[in-house]
DNA sequence: TTTTACAAAATTGTTGACGATTTGCATAAC
DNA sequence: GTTATGCAAATCGTCAACAATTTTGTAAAA
């Protein structure tokens, strides 16, 4: 349990470190889409608005960049990340693999109080669907499976997951149908009562069949018009020179 | 396929962004154990041996933070990172469920062109193993791995753990036994028999027992002598005052 | 009219310097 | 002899300015 050298979230008198701070506003921004897919973050612009220099800027972009919700060009700069179709297939797919396994340790060692957590927790979850509030509702999706990674009490597969689950979000966000049914939180009881059920193969097949629920309720057709892709509007690469 | 921005590598004439070379730079120090863990990294000194400024070095740095291989902590610096052994045993733990999705999948989707891929990188690690080249063949032995995640065709999985394979390249660097058996290569080949003989159960069993090997042959008994831990040691929290 | 060449603007890349924090050491007090 | 205090060195955190690059706009030439 004892990490030699602790990274502290806080400094000396309990306020957030401003690195921390614009790393949060930023992905924020790029998870309720206020930062669109495809869009150009200039350095300057946001060194101003955050009121701190580029350099601080540029250490968010880094961290931004590793969680692939923003893409890095050299002399370019940084844009908003556009998951393409086959990235979002892969980040499913993947997901996939990695919460079989979660789930399937859960299951196996299952006790009263864990089930108590995922219990209060699909308590939350169905209190802000209720109440309307969609914004909630889908952060406490995303923390119902960062509480099931927890539970299987492995911190490299939970840290793993949460990157994951944000990329997830972003992925949502831009290919989500018009109409959110937002209906996972069935799911989620379906899955708490596999977990409670003791038999892993059947909590596992659960799991994946609401992954794949989520996916397909995306709208992984066609290429979204964000960022307009001509060569791949009209179906051909960029003649070098016309001739 | 078609990423909007690619991020390229390379910048125009061929020649190896510097961040990147330092990056791989300090990596391969890492785990030759050139760096040994606990290792205080002072900016301005490898800014000097590496002829760039404090910045590119600071970038390096959160590059290396983020895979786990040194620690930052705010206003003291950057450390070699001492795994401990309880975050070994969650590598290794988070290694057996990723990769039982992968062999899982590669069982079932195994075709000739793989299974030569597989045999051909079999003969590279044997070849190294029987020339005494030790150093190429850990390299070797991770790189199986990785052919593995490859083939399973999940870039995301694929680069996570490529992540993890390299922590655990630190652990076993700084766990390791005195005579180190290196023997991982039969273990390979009894993966790949398994993974063409089509019986996902088996193949994923043989790589459990596989990572299993790895871990057991480490010296994950007690606290190495490095940095003496007092609070483990004693069993008890330091007093900030004595009365 | 189209293409090319050139110049100007915007933006990123890099550096060196200055202030803040931590650490180590010497000195003094108990 | 041990503990507390204060000074000095080392090192990190931050910034603002300069250089290099890319992009955009304009005009001349084919």
């Amino acid at each position: 349990m004892a990490h030699p050298a602790e990274p502290p979230r806080f400094t000396g008198s309990g306020k957030l470190r401003p690195e921390e701070q614009i790393y949060q506003e930023m992905l924020g921004a790029i998870l309720d889409r206020r930062l669109e897919p495809g869009m150009k973050l200039i350095e300057e612009d946001l060194a101003k608005t955050f009121g701190v220099s580029r350099a601080r800027i540029r250490a968010a972009f880094l961290q931004l960049a590793h969680d692939k919700l923003i893409n890095l060009v050299p002399n370019r700069g940084a844009f908003v990340a556009e998951p393409t179709i086959d990235e979002a297939i892969e980040v499913f797919s993947a997901r996939r693999m990695i919460e079989d396994g979660v789930v399937r340790k859960v299951t196996t060692h299952m006790n009263d109080d864990q089930a108590e957590q995922i219990r209060a927790h699909l308590q939350a979850e169905h209190k802000a669907h209720h109440e309307g509030d969609h914004r909630a509702a889908i952060i406490l999706s995303g923390e119902f499976h960062l509480l099931l990674a927890r539970l299987a009490n492995n911190l490299v597969i939970e840290e793993f997951l949460e990157r994951l689950i944000l990329r997830s979000s972003l992925i949502i966000a831009m290919y989500e149908s018009p109409q959110p049914a937002d209906c996972s939180h069935d799911d989620h009881d379906a899955l708490l009562r596999a977990l409670t059920g003791g038999n892993p193969d059947e909590a596992t097949a659960c799991m994946a069949r609401h992954l794949d629920n989520i996916r397909d309720r995306l709208q992984l057709q066609r290429e979204k018009p964000g960022k307009t892709d001509f060569a791949s509007i009209f179906g051909r690469r960029p003649t070098s020179k016309a001739g």
